[in-house]
DNA sequence: TTTCTCACA
DNA sequence: TGTGAGAA
């Protein structure tokens, strides 16, 4: 899926993603020296957000409005970092094993499966797939 | 003009 | 978190 790759591609300027989440620039920094963004660079050192930079920081920012300290944000959102296997190459490259075109197509069953239980917060520890949004 | 880093009456 | 200085 290369709509992963496009949600990960460094575009906006820091004033764009100002007015986008209604954050300072000071708060974007901040947030991005507790890695809960990781914004590429241009070679005049001007940070550039991807649009999955924006979505976090909008989610940051609702946890915030939640009334959620950094701690708890940090907390929730490098949660989500921990190596989730958002697809199946990455699990296969995890597994350190080859997999037969049948079993391909079983985790990829399975990960369709797991996509529709959507909203639902249940998911046992243990789960190998984890989706958001 | 915009953004960066650093520092704090 | 805000804000201002000095640089790029």
């Amino acid at each position: 899926m290369s709509s992963k790759i496009r949600r990960s591609m460094p575009l906006f300027p820091m004033g764009t993603v100002m007015k986008l989440t209604d954050l300072s620039a000071r708060q974007i920094r901040y947030y991005e020296e507790h890695q809960l963004i990781r914004p590429e660079r241009t070679a005049g050192n001007r940070r550039l957000f991807s649009l999955y930079d924006i979505d976090r920081l909008l989610e940051i920012k609702d946890l915030l409005d939640e009334g959620i300290n950094m701690a708890g944000v940090k907390k929730i959102l490098l949660k989500e970092d921990e190596p989730v296997y958002s697809n199946v190459k990455d699990h296969l490259k995890k597994e350190k094993k080859e997999f037969t075109n049948e079993e391909v197509r079983k985790l990829l069953r399975r990960e369709l499966i797991n996509a529709g239980r959507f909203h639902r917060d249940d998911f046992p520890s243990g789960e190998k797939f984890r989706y958001f949004h």
